[in-house]
DNA sequence: CGTACTCTAAATAGTTAGAGTACGGTGCACTATT
């Protein structure tokens, strides 16, 4: 078979990306894969080429619907109309008509939760399905255990669909979560391809401060000075809110991002960044999955993001045209504590994991009743159906460990005095061969060669901004 | 850990200081209400 002539063919590319042709070699010859590709390395291609060489469908599970959405349009796009996406985005007469015919669609996305509803999960029993996909798989080891259980449970459809092959894609795994991903999606050899992570063209700085407001002067002045697009993660909402008030003061254009906004508001945000109306958009952790611009040339964390993986992949939005970006990491005293106790907080205690065990009635009441938090108790619903109570206790102390762990890490991280390149890709696992020129603040870096000033400067909102920062903040 | 808010006591009539407490980030689906 000739791979190239069907990529050709299909999709009019006259080559393969690296790692692409090998893993979808490894799926059409029916072996599970774990597939490690930088963004922009083509991922989706590592299904939609094997879905036109396969009898059956394909069945993606994505973490976002948003991203479905995406994906599904994109395909259609490309000339692909057997696409359906399960969510409830879909009216009920959509949804009947997409579950009735399900046969029919090359490509069908869905969440986690849907897939593990047991009316889906009868809906999909009688299809020719060949391979499933669990996009963005790091989400499993992510989210599963302390925010979306669901996503622990992918196997469990596998015996209904007749144990099709299976493609995890992630950009970022380290040694661990791709243990958690072999283990939860229940491969037994996969093979696992891993690209080298490290991107060349980003750069890493990591700028330390006495307190917050030397944060915000900085900031100010650099987002003055320079243009964007550019991300700014800030460790809250209010905090991103803040960020952009601040910014737009000086006729930045500039918007927010997070969770709490309404759907419409965090698509027209996307949009507007997307299409160049935005410089800087100030967001949670919660901006950037399936956000495609290549050109960001500045991703700047206001704030310590709370795990290396988190860091690395918000870092990763930038830079994917090849062009030079840096990724500024900014600290304060004190900041590294703030999230990462919240996220201990998250995790279920001792005293929630015992309610729920031994509770008798319906588990709902205890949320009610404001004696178990929600999350909490459905991550321990999912334990509860495969552990005892000992055993549960057990294993959120060690999820607890790990998080533990992680801040470790980015602790490290912000006191290194090495290599920050180096450090990053050591947490991965992976080493660094070739240093580029422009590697981070510990071992070079020419500031000039990121730097994107703004050729129009606006001068009557630039000269008083401190003014216009003392006049907004109390201190 | 830091912030914002609430509560309480001591001051004396509306204000203030200090103590105590709740909260902070990622999303799906479902249901009830507009």
């Amino acid at each position: 078979m000739n791979l190239e002539k069907t990529l050709f063919d299909t999709y009019g590319f006259t080559s393969f990306r690296p790692g692409q042709k090998e893993v979808i070699e490894k799926i059409l010859g029916g072996q599970d894969v774990i597939a490690l590709l930088p963004t922009g390395m083509g991922k989706s291609m590592c299904y939609q080429l094997p879905a036109h060489l396969m009898e059956g469908s394909v069945l993606v599970v994505s973490p976002l619907l948003s991203l479905m959405q995406d994906q599904v349009a994109q395909l259609k796009k490309m000339g692909e109309k057997s696409v359906a996406a399960i969510n409830s985005f879909l009216d009920p007469a959509e949804r009947s008509n997409i579950l009735h015919n399900l046969n029919t669609y090359r490509f069908i996305f869905i969440s986690p939760e849907m897939l593990v509803q047991p009316y889906i999960k009868n809906k999909l029993m009688g299809l020719n399905i060949s391979l499933l996909v669990a996009d963005e798989a790091h989400c499993i080891s992510q989210w599963g255990f302390d925010f979306r259980p669901d996503y622990l449970r992918i196997a469990e459809i596998m015996p209904a669909l007749g144990h099709p092959r299976v493609l995890a894609l992630t950009a970022t795994a380290t040694a661990k979560v791709t243990e958690e991903i072999k283990q939860y999606l229940k491969l037994s050899e996969p093979f696992i391809y891993t690209h080298p992570m490290d991107r060349k063209n980003i750069a890493y700085d990591i700028k330390k401060f006495e307190n917050g407001k030397e944060k915000l002067e900085w900031l100010s002045t650099f987002v003055a000075a320079n243009k964007g697009p550019g991300i700014i993660y800030a460790g809250t909402r209010k905090k991103s809110q803040e960020l952009s008030n601040l910014l737009s003061l000086s006729g930045i254009r500039t918007a927010f991002y997070h969770g709490g906004m309404e759907h419409q508001d965090r698509i027209f945000v996307q949009q507007q960044f997307q299409n160049g109306e935005l410089e800087w958009v100030c967001s949670t952790n919660a901006f950037g999955m399936g956000v495609h611009i290549p050109d960001i040339g500045h991703v700047i964390h206001f704030q310590v993001p709370t795990s290396i993986e988190g860091y690395v992949q918000e870092v990763g939005r930038a830079g994917r045209n090849g062009d030079p970006a840096l990724a500024t990491l900014l600290y304060a005293a004190g900041d590294e504590d703030l999230l990462a106790n919240l996220v201990l907080d998250d995790l279920p205690t001792n005293h929630e994991i015992r309610e729920v065990y031994q509770n008798e009635g319906d588990p709902a009441q205890l949320v009610d009743q404001g004696i178990v938090r929600e999350t909490s108790l459905r991550v321990i619903s999912y334990w509860k159906n495969h552990l005892s109570e000992q055993d549960t206790i057990i294993q959120i102390a060690q999820q607890k460990n790990e998080k533990i762990k992680q801040s470790a890490k980015i602790r490290k991280l912000i006191n290194l005095e090495s290599c920050v390149r180096e450090y990053v890709l050591e947490c991965f696992d992976q080493q660094l061969h070739i240093k580029p020129e422009n590697c981070c603040i510990n071992d070079h870096l020419n500031f000039a060669d990121f730097l994107t000033h703004r050729e129009t400067v606006d001068i009557q909102v630039l000269d008083t901004w401190e003014s216009r920062l003392n006049a907004i903040l109390p201190c």
